[in-house]
DNA sequence: TTCTTCATGTAATTAGTTACATGATTGA
DNA sequence: TCAATCATGTAACTAATTACATGAAGAA
């Protein structure tokens, strides 16, 4: 076992610093929040613990259920230490992977129903993650959610990934439009003139409120 | 080498369809188009074109340049037939991780310095990606880009992408806001009432443009 | 000519996933 | 009491990354 700590390690602490949870409980918040911006299967959250105990960063306590054994971790003070010194240090840049995206990237070697068909997966999985994360927020309004203390941060959060479904579900509408235009044979696709010339002045406005740019060297999708 | 293809390998048999390339190119495609919604390192666009050639969906040539050689991939008619049948294929869900939301989530734990820093650093990275995008579209609308007949393609997945920069840099900008507001210890930090209103509002009209909502069972930040 | 950057790869390591196994609990 | 689901973990595998090595080309 390395033991230098992943963000994925970073993540977990940062769970253990909340309360002490089982591993099936660390599980279930990988469904439900911390998996919305740090993804990692199940079976990491068995493991990363481990490590954060040996590096004393955390303790481990057995339980039983019947007669089998459960481990429940929680953070000790030099695991608060660490997790601090982690939020002071810079960030990796985020990173998107969208199959979806690339699907349409490539969508002239597949047909025009193909296009059109990933597009709406796409939104549908986007407006069905955009009503739980509403769902999640009326919920907190109520205060029916658990961890009302951390309010401030699930809202800061849940309103970032909120935005972000409405804008993969709202992209999905228009980008079907486009496609609808598309000839039959969509390596003959064009974009319009004016659909092109409308997206991009609205990302010139956007850049006037954002500010901040020099010279660029640019490539097909950015620098 | 396993011999079953991943998203991975079908992305790098997209850009083989576009054209042959060398690795290197490939590795500058990874850098300024495909990295954006597949992001993968220059070591992976060394490995994966040889199973693609393995398994007859691709045919390798060798150069030299002075005395040291190098390779160009092509996509066959085999290699063509795949690439569409996986473009019909439904799509894995879209996966985002963000370690600037990580550290905003467990905010408390550090100080309020710390999370305005967060937030500067990401919206810094959107600023700059969000100009990179822009000056890719003014490229392309000037006729100067690469690929023109693939403007179409290029014009809906770089929307998406200079959208959601500016989906990032004024979530930060918000977000900034918010946390300035916060007491100097953030474990007091508590939303303002009507500012979670506000949000909560925001996503409801936002879930009526959408539609399809059903019961939800709610965590944190979704269901 | 030497230094730096561009270019071309391989090797070693690891972070993460998939698959498997099984006990406990609950409801029909 | 049987089946389904919840809960707790381990083992095997692999996709991907980091580190390393070095030739070629261009600039100072």
């Amino acid at each position: 076992m390395s033991t230098t700590l992943t963000t994925t390690s970073y993540a977990i602490l940062g769970l253990l610093a909340v309360k002490p949870w089982t591993t099936y409980e660390l599980t279930q918040q990988m469904d439900r929040s911390l998996g919305r911006i740090w993804p990692r299967a199940q079976s990491k959250l068995y493991e990363e613990p481990k490590k954060l105990v040996a590096l004393g960063l955390a303790r481990a306590t057995e339980e039983r259920v019947g007669k089998r054994p459960r481990t429940r971790y929680a953070i000790t003070p030099k695991g608060r230490r660490a997790l601090a010194r982690w939020l002071a240090e810079p960030s990796q840049p985020p990173s998107l992977e969208a199959e979806h995206l690339v699907k349409m990237f490539f969508a002239e070697h597949g047909t025009k129903a193909d296009a059109l068909a990933t597009l709406a997966a796409a939104r549908a999985w986007a407006a069905e993650r955009h009503a739980g994360s509403l769902a999640a927020g009326e919920a907190y309004l109520a205060g029916a959610a658990p961890f009302q203390q951390r309010a401030a941060q699930t809202m800061l959060v849940g309103t970032f990934l909120s935005d972000l479904y409405a804008l993969v579900a709202e992209w999905a509408d228009w980008a079907s439009e486009q496609v609808e235009r598309w000839p039959d044979d969509p390596t003959q696709a064009l974009p319009h003139r004016a659909d092109f010339e409308a997206v991009v002045e609205r990302a010139r406005r956007q850049a006037e409120t954002l500010g901040a740019d020099g010279e660029v060297d640019t490539g097909e999708l950015g620098r």
